[in-house]
DNA sequence: GTAGTGTACTGCC
DNA sequence: CTCCGACGCATTCGG
DNA sequence: CCGAATGCGTCGGAGGGCAGTACACTAC
């Protein structure tokens, strides 16, 4: 039996008024293990907010604009109505939920939407492009909010516009799945920081524990970055004994990935942006000879100086006129991190294993700078070199911790 | 048709 | 990116 | 001794400024 986006959303406005954490992980639990195998992937990443994996590069590409013209045709109001109810409400679910209520006609054969179905028109929604695309998507979201009952239409509004805000984030959905299978939280944990879609964790977690810890990264489906932490050298010092201290550069973050010839790039959200920036890609190419997956920071240079993060943002993302910015912003990568060499998942390691490879494995020039230290002036030292070089500042790093995905972890 | 302008959306720090 | 609030958990405080 | 208060860590969410892409519409 296939989940409707009716229960869904009942499910939603459950959660939504349940404050403790606990009890919101009981709940997705119990909803988790009624789910059969084509829902639970969707009913996981919309829970989550998140119409797609996030390694995917799928986007639906509609802002509160599209919704609210979609809300105002089928309701029978003009745009600048629908505005006003959500800058009254300051919500724009609620505010399509109240619209839908009051809507003088209702649409007597609606069907009920399935997440099957929603799956679908998400995908038309993202891959819907050029020429009347607009009036395409128009008709996606007409139909949409033409169907769905008011409940619905408040939080098909917030996945829409990507605000769902009943408070599901990773670490809830990462116990519930645990609980939901009988494993454990950190098999869970691993699977996902490898597969980057806990949609597809549950999947693999019904197979049990073993098949979770197998998981393991493949090259060009990125993982999430690791975050820094914020702290001071002193308590870190006094937690750790030995650091390791790098730059904090000013530009943007990247990962590169190489296998079988092929480079990627991808940006902090994880996408791609391998045409952007040809130039670097061809620097970390050149600079090894592995199958690999290396963590960085994209910096533009001009003698040899650092410069500010906005001349960066001109080209990372950049589809037109690519060569002739080439000229103009010199980038340069520098690599801090390694995760994944010849099918092997470096993750696990401690940063200083980690380092140790990626010395190995890749030539010097783009390995960004690291000193491993215990002595605090030693590193406050560096720090202001760095700020005398045109840098942000320093991390650092606990040599002993592991790479942690989309964690901040001590970094 | 092509060029220019406006609107909407996304992603980076 | 930074900042902030809610909750959970462990520890300490106070009658 | 035990319940209440306190403090810390984790998690989720909000906000601000800049740079760019894609499509639609109009004018020539």
């Amino acid at each position: 039996m296939r989940m409707d986006f009716l229960e869904f959303s009942r499910i939603c406005e459950t959660l939504e008024h349940t404050p403790g954490r606990l009890d919101m992980t009981a709940i997705v639990q119990d909803a988790l293990s009624s789910l059969d195998e084509g829902d639970l992937p969707l009913f996981i990443r919309y829970l989550m907010g998140r119409p797609f994996p996030d390694w995917s590069q799928d986007k639906i590409g509609i802002g509160p604009n599209s919704v609210y013209d979609a809300v105002a045709y089928v309701t029978g109001k003009d745009r600048g109505a629908v505005v006003s109810t959500v800058n009254q409400s300051g919500d724009p679910g609620r505010a399509v939920e109240s619209l839908l209520a009051n809507k003088e006609q209702r649409s007597f054969f609606s069907e009920s939407l399935t997440l099957a179905d929603i799956a679908n028109d998400f995908t038309i929604l993202a891959t819907t492009s050029g020429t009347k695309s607009q009036k395409e998507k128009d008709r996606v979201l007409r139909r949409f909010f033409g169907n769905t009952s008011p409940l619905e239409g408040r939080y098909l509004a917030r996945l829409l516009l990507g605000e769902l805000r009943i408070g599901i984030g990773e670490g809830t959905m990462r116990d519930a799945i645990a609980g939901a299978f009988s494993v454990s939280p950190a098999a869970v944990e691993h699977a996902y920081q490898a597969s980057n879609d806990l949609g597809e964790v549950a999947l693999i977690a019904h197979k049990g524990e073993d098949a979770l810890y197998a998981v393991h990264i493949e090259p060009f489906r990125p993982v999430k970055m690791m975050l820094a932490k914020q702290g001071t050298v002193t308590d870190m010092l006094i937690e750790s004994g030995v650091l390791a201290a790098e730059y904090k550069y000013d530009g943007t973050r990247f990962q590169f990935h190489k296998s079988g010839g092929v480079c990627r790039m991808y940006s902090r959200k994880l996408e791609e942006v391998t045409h952007a920036i040809p130039d670097v890609v061809a620097m970390l190419d050149a600079a090894t000879s592995h199958d690999i997956i290396l963590d960085g920071e994209v910096i533009a240079v001009r003698d040899g100086r650092p410069l500010p993060f906005q001349h960066v943002l001109k080209r990372f993302r950049r589809k037109h006129d690519i060569a002739s910015h080439i000229e103009q912003i010199a980038l340069v990568p520098n690599i801090f991190d390694i995760v994944w060499i010849d099918g092997e998942t470096l993750i696990d390691l401690p940063l200083s294993e980690r380092r140790k490879r990626l010395e190995t494995a890749v030539s010097g020039e783009y390995v960004a700078p690291q000193l491993m230290s215990g002595d605090e002036e030693e590193i406050d030292l560096l720090y202001r070199t760095a700020l005398d070089d045109g840098h942000e500042g320093i991390m650092v790093k606990d040599i002993h911790s592991p790479y942690t995905p989309g964690v901040r972890g001590k970094f």
